[in-house]
Parts: C-alpha cells; sequence; structure tokens
DNA sequence: TTAGGGTTAG
C-alpha cells in the first residue's frame, strides 16, 4: 500500500493550461466494420488481430476508434493494461481525453490508484481537456489512497469548471471528505445541493458511520427521504463495526419489515459477521436458510462468511456442508474451512484439506499458511510444521511474516522445545510482537518452564504495556511458581498503570435470543433455577470426585474478581448450568465466552459433559473447547 | 463511447 507520503503534488501548472469547457461536440464516430468486430471480441488475441488491421487502415490515429480500443483493452475481462497504456502512449504529444479516462478507470478498479493520480497529472502537463469524466475518476482514485490534498486541488478545478451541480461529482466529494475524517466539508457539499440523491445520502451516512457518530448517523438515516440496500447495509455495518451485534441484527429485521428495498450479498455477509461475532448458531442457520429458501447462490465471498460464521459456532458439520455445496471457490473459501478444522481442534482434517488444495492447483497464500501451521502446532505436529514452514517459501515463494514466525514459535514452545523456540526469535528477520510473546508465556504455563515463562512475560508488558494480557499472564506464572511476591508487584505494576481486566462474560443463544452471563450474575427472569441447578451441579461433580482446584482462584485475574466471585459461579458454568435447564437431553449447549476459559472451569465443563451426556461447545477468545464424554478437543491446550 | 455509495476472511 502507497503511503500518503508518496503520493505526487500535483506539480504541473493548474488552472490556465486547461482549454475552456465549451468546447465543441467531437463529430460523430466514422462508421467502421474494424470496431464491429471489436465488439465481438472475447480474447486478447482476436482484439490484437483487429489492432492490427486498424493500424493497418490508419484508424488508430481517430481518438474514437483509439477509444475503443483502450476501453477493450483496459477494462474487458480479455484485456490487458499494458495494451491500453501503448494506446495512450501512441498519442505522445495530446491523447484523447476518453483514453485518458478509461485508463484512469482503469486504474481504479484493478486498485491502482496511484497511477490515476500520475495520469491526470500528464493531462494537465499536456494540456489534455479534463472533462466531467476525468473528475469522477480522479476523485475516486484520491478517495482510495485518502489523498485529501490533492483532492482539495481537484476540487478547485471542479469549482472552476462550473461542474460542482453534476450529482456524480459532487457524491464523489461528499465521499471523499466524509471518509477522509472531514465531515464537516461533506457536509457543506452535501447541503449545498437543492435535492442531494440517495447517494448523497449514503455518502454522509458513511461518513458519520467511520467517525462513530452514532447521533449523527441515526438522525440522518431517520430524515432520510428513501433508503435503499446501501444504506441499510452501511448501519448494519456500522452496528457490527462498534461490536454492537445484537443491534446490527434488530436493524437488520427492521430493514425486512421496513419492505423499503431488498437485501444483497453484502447485507447478508454484514449480518454473517455480527451473527458470527455473536457465537449465535440459530441465527446464523436462519441466514443460510434464507440463502437457500431465496435461490440465492453461493458465491465465494458469501460461502466464506457462512462457512466461517459455522466454524466460529463450533459447527463443524455446518461447515463443512456449505464448503461442498459452494461451486465457485477461492482461496478464500478454502482457507475459512481449513481455518475452521483449526480452529476446533481437528488439525489432521485441516492438513489433509490443505493437501487437496495443493491438488486442485489452486495457490495457497499467507492466510492459508497461518491455518496450516497453526493446525500442525495445536495437533503437536512438529516435523510437518516445519516441513510446511520451508515450503512455503521454497515452493510457493511466500516470505513468512511475524504471524509465520509466531506460529512456529507457538509450534516449538508447545512441544516443549523451548530452545528452538528461542532460536526462531533471535533469528527471524522482523521484531517479534506481542502475539508471539503471548504464544511463548502460555506454552510455558502448560510446560511448567517458569524462567522462561517470566523472561517472555515482562517482555510481553514492556512492548504492550496498555494491554492486560501480559499482566495476567505474567501474574499467572508467578502465581504457579508459587512466587507470591511476583504476584504482587504485577497487580501493583497494573494497579499504577490503571489497567484495567475486561469483566468476563458468557453467552449462550436459545431460540433467537442470546442470553449474558458475568460471574455471579443475579439478574437473569430464571436465576432461581439457575442456582438451584448450579448446586445439582456441584453436588454431582463432588460425587464424581471432582475438587474445585483452588490454585485457580489465585491464577484468576484473567478471569473475574477473585474477591466478588467464586469458581463455582464463574460466568460460563453460569451459562452452562442455563442451557442444561432450558433444552431437551442430548442438545448441544453451546456457550461463547470474552476472555479464555478458566482451567477449574475446564476440568469441570469436561466431567460435566460426560455426567449429563451432553456435548458442550465453548468458544473461548483463543479457541474451541468441545467437550465430550470427560475429555476437550483441545487435549488440554489453550 | 465513460461515472456514484455498501461487505467478509488468520
Amino acid at each position: 500500500m502507497l503511503s500518503a507520503a508518496s503520493i505526487p503534488v500535483l506539480s504541473a501548472p493548474l488552472p490556465d493550461s486547461i482549454p475552456a469547457t465549451s468546447v465543441a461536440k467531437p463529430p460523430p464516430p466514422p462508421p467502421s466494420t474494424n470496431l464491429s468486430l471489436l465488439h465481438l471480441c472475447t480474447h486478447l488475441q482476436e482484439a490484437t488481430q483487429v489492432h492490427a488491421l486498424m493500424v493497418k487502415t490508419s484508424q488508430t490515429a481517430d481518438p474514437y476508434s483509439a477509444g475503443r480500443l483502450a476501453e477493450f483493452y483496459a477494462l474487458s475481462d480479455g484485456g490487458s493494461l499494458e495494451h491500453a497504456e501503448k494506446i495512450l502512449d501512441s498519442f505522445p504529444h495530446h491523447p484523447p481525453t476518453f483514453v485518458c479516462n478509461t485508463l484512469m478507470r482503469a486504474y481504479s478498479e484493478r486498485r491502482n490508484p496511484f497511477l490515476s493520480i500520475n495520469l491526470y497529472r500528464q493531462m494537465l502537463v499536456d494540456a489534455v481537456e479534463a472533462d466531467r469524466f476525468t473528475f469522477t475518476f480522479t476523485l475516486k482514485a484520491c478517495t482510495q489512497l485518502r489523498a485529501l490534498a490533492i483532492g482539495m486541488q481537484i476540487h478547485a478545478q471542479v469549482v472552476k469548471h462550473a461542474w460542482e451541480s453534476n450529482a456524480h461529482i459532487r457524491n464523489k466529494l461528499i465521499h471523499l471528505y466524509a471518509v477522509s475524517g472531514r465531515i464537516r466539508d461533506a457536509r457543506k457539499v452535501f447541503d449545498g445541493s437543492t435535492e442531494p440523491d440517495v447517494v448523497a445520502w449514503n455518502s454522509m451516512l458513511q461518513g458519520y458511520a467511520d467517525m462513530d457518530d452514532g447521533e449523527n448517523l441515526h438522525n440522518l438515516f431517520d430524515s432520510m427521504p428513501a433508503r435503499d440496500v446501501v444504506s441499510w447495509n452501511t448501519m448494519i455495518a456500522y452496528y457490527t463495526e462498534a461490536g454492537k451485534f445484537e443491534e446490527a441484527i434488530l436493524m437488520f429485521r427492521l430493514m425486512q419489515e421496513s419492505s423499503e428495498c431488498g437485501l444483497n450479498r453484502v447485507t447478508l455477509i454484514s449480518v454473517l459477521s455480527a451473527v458470527t461475532q455473536l457465537g449465535a448458531l440459530g441465527q446464523g442457520q436462519w441466514v443460510h436458510a434464507y440463502i437457500k429458501r431465496h435461490g440465492i447462490e453461493l458465491d465465494e465471498n458469501l460461502s466464506s462468511a457462512l462457512i466461517n460464521m459455522y466454524s466460529k459456532c463450533g459447527c463443524i458439520e455446518g461447515a463443512i456442508y456449505t464448503f461442498e455445496t459452494t461451486h465457485r471457490r477461492s482461496v478464500d473459501t478454502w482457507n475459512a474451512m481449513i481455518g475452521c478444522f483449526t480452529a476446533n481442534g481437528c488439525s489432521l482434517r485441516a492438513i489433509d484439506l490443505f493437501s487437496k488444495m495443493e491438488a486442485s492447483l489452486l495457490m495457497p497464500n499467507k492466510i492459508t499458511f497461518t491455518c496450516v501451521l497453526n493446525a500442525c502446532s495445536h495437533g503437536g505436529l512438529v516435523d510437518r510444521g516445519i516441513r510446511y514452514f520451508e515450503k512455503m517459501s521454497s515452493v510457493y515463494g511466500i516470505e513468512p511474516d511475524v504471524g509465520h514466525y509466531g506460529c512456529m514459535v507457538d509450534l516449538f514452545s508447545r512441544a516443549g522445545l523451548f530452545e528452538k523456540a528461542e532460536e526462531i526469535i533471535q533469528q527471524m528477520p522482523i521484531e517479534p510482537d506481542k502475539v508471539m510473546w503471548k504464544a511463548v508465556v502460555g506454552a510455558c504455563r502448560v510446560n511448567k518452564n517458569y524462567e522462561l515463562g517470566e523472561k517472555a512475560g515482562l517482555k510481553l508488558i514492556e512492548i504492550a504495556p496498555d494491554d492486560n494480557a501480559g499482566y495476567v499472564l505474567l501474574s499467572n506464572i508467578y502465581a504457579m511458581s508459587n512466587n507470591w511476591n511476583g504476584v504482587y508487584r504485577v497487580r501493583k505494576l497494573m494497579h499504577d498503570r490503571g489497567i484495567k481486566k475486561v469483566p468476563g462474560c458468557s453467552s449462550i443463544e436459545l431460540d433467537g435470543l442470546v442470553h449474558e452471563f458475568i460471574a455471579g450474575d443475579a439478574a437473569h427472569a430464571r436465576k432461581k433455577e439457575i442456582y438451584e441447578m448450579l448446586d445439582e451441579m456441584a453436588q454431582q461433580l463432588g460425587r464424581a470426585g471432582y475438587e474445585p482446584d483452588t490454585t485457580q482462584v489465585l491464577l484468576d485475574i484473567e478471569e473475574e474478581d477473585v474477591k466478588e466471585s467464586s469458581l463455582a459461579l464463574h460466568s460460563e458454568k453460569l451459562a452452562v448450568a442455563y442451557g442444561l435447564i432450558s433444552t431437551s437431553p442430548g442438545a448441544i449447549i453451546r456457550v461463547v465466552k470474552n476472555l479464555r476459559i478458566c482451567g477449574d472451569c475446564h476440568s469441570a465443563l469436561k466431567l460435566l459433559s460426560q455426567i449429563y451426556d451432553r456435548n458442550i461447545i465453548v468458544r473461548d477468545a483463543n479457541r474451541f473447547h468441545h467437550f465430550n464424554r470427560g475429555s476437550c478437543s483441545c487435549m488440554d491446550y489453550w
């Protein structure tokens, strides 16, 4: 991605070099058999044959014909940007505006807006007349690059040419200002139009959404004379982005009730994102059923969103079904499915699917390898992990990023090969990040390597002093090694620096409603029954020989406040108790927790899955735990 | 002969 610093400044002569706007219209295009042939071209080779004919008859010197040719090369599927650029170069002194516009369009479409701006600059140098299309394309490029300063220069040109009343240009200006954080300037342009159309309204909405200005966003949305699918999508995406997932889903329902407009793929992807983060499988399944009922084809994006939803709700079967019924699979679709197996503790299936992907000759990308290496690390597959890590660059030419090195550190640390892990950290060409240090401390905790754990924990709070996780992990290491002085020091440091723990919260979705619990929660309407169930659970656990892991109370500052809670009232246990009294025997209980599950709850849920013969699936901040018949899919690593 | 706004993924 280009940095703002690398964007060229428009140093070419500005206003006076542009001819007046009231130029006579170009003459009608000459009839041409060659141009009709161009319409029939679907491949580059055919187009170059037509091109050759046109060169032979000197037709390429005609601006109209050159424009059509450039348009084919630059914008059609079988085209070639290089060929289009050659057309432009064939007019070294004064290229036709249409050819320039077409190339600017193509650059923006191919995510190279920098070249659009450069070309505009060249137009100024060559004194090529800019028309209203030139301005829309240039402004689009400025918006893509967030190049506000250049955009403002273009705005001056727009005013000079008296094109501010053109709806397309005006909306581009609103959009540019809105997404660049200049909401007041956007509003000025917006208010300057007598009758802003729905695109102008939507651009303003986007601006308020980007600025996280919920109040103005709502006011504007409510005062819109008409809303379309983009307006609603913007609102749904705003709530999802703001972490207000239930509001996002509510907005989706209101959209359907309003029957103002239909929904589209973007709506579904946005609402799926909210559902996914909420872990609300029932609502996700409703969206999937909607897609099927309305015969909406699963393209690679929608299918990735669905697979991800099933994955994050711990429903592997749903993800597999979606993957298998998707015919247009992209690398993202495969990544979503491999990632689903990885996150849900099916390491061998993740690797097996990766082999199938390789066999399909689709090129894996960085994310594919993150998923595969994670699978190796979670599954303890050290040798395979090393092989894939090597293969990544040697076969696929993908240079490992900090995340991949992190996977390797995790792989070695989990396997207790701490020397190897340290070797990676020392030799990697990138600075280790906090994710990596977290992995090391976590592994040290499991493998009781307190010395390295302390070192990594100290490093973690050094590079991420505002992240509470570092303090919590370091404190855990100290507590496990009975270093209570260390625990005290870390807590004091947290207090002095004003670092707050995030309170633990677990949720469970039943009949389309998400019920949230915090530790010792007494707010639920069925609290009496829930607490009776908790008592029964404790008795059953006692009979099964379970003893609460009291060391966890001391380790527990990540979870809930020690003073306010006891192990038996942890949020995940409350959610499971509610699940047990609210669902029929044998039904799967799915819980989503915002933090990592605590060690005591982990042991208790393993036994509870056996006692009540229930499959209990907990999604915590790190991964999934599928509790079944007394054991957990994470193999006690998390 | 050309144009506008919205989404997801480790």
